[in-house]
DNA sequence: TTAATAAGCAACTAAAAGGTTGCTTAATTT
DNA sequence: AAATTAAGCAACCTTTTAGTTGCTTATTAA
């Protein structure tokens, strides 16, 4: 359906997904869905949700023990996205004469 | 309504809106809505629209003149999502060996 | 001064996203 | 064995998103 760099972006583009990641990043340990769920104020099927399209983007990662699916972060997939980002920094890395140059060429 | 990087994540996350955005870019002068529009097959209403996303995430900047308006990019905000990835990337920049060690102790 | 061009606006459509409820299944406790 | 717990699945609903068509307005060119 999407490419991977999309899949991502929009995984993180979702405030709730960014705080069930950020919370799996700084856990100690996995956590299953219902610990998960009793962190938001959203029912477990609406976290089941936000987790799959965390997983399918490569952020989430589970191991699944008897009826419990622990679920822990997996930042690495995040190197594409600096990867993507590396080549607009250059604008910003640039001294900002040059860059006030480069934007008053098209202003003016 | 949404904070700003979220419209940052969201503008971005849409693989038509990443296309405008690096053709403005790498474009040598600012480009009107029409010229934009003739490098994608869609309407320039359709265009417009992106670009308004993309302006209210302040990654495009405009400059009217007459009845053309000239977009040209500004990268600058994704200095935002730069410092939002800078904390997870502690977790990939960490040698191999730590990582590895962090994920065996939620997978065991 | 009539043509043509650039773009805005509004209404509409189809599909995707974010979330819910209700029910089932499978693994654990008691 | 019965009750509880963890989670999946499917259906549904509402809002947002991505895009369209049609029309208007304003600027520029012939």
């Amino acid at each position: 359906m999407q490419d991977n760099i999309t899949k991502l972006f929009k995984a993180i583009a979702d405030p709730t997904r960014r705080d069930i990641f950020h919370a799996l990043v700084i856990a100690t340990s996995a956590l299953s869905i219902t610990q998960i769920s009793n962190q938001f104020e959203m029912t477990r099927q609406g976290v089941t949700k936000h987790i799959k399209i965390l997983n399918d983007a490569g952020l989430v990662q589970m191991n699944e023990q008897g009826r419990n699916r622990f679920c822990y972060a997996d930042p690495k997939p995040l190197q594409e996205v600096n990867k993507w980002m590396q080549f607009y920094s250059q604008f910003w890395d640039d001294s900002l004469d040059k860059l006030g140059g480069y934007l008053d060429s098209k202003n003016g």
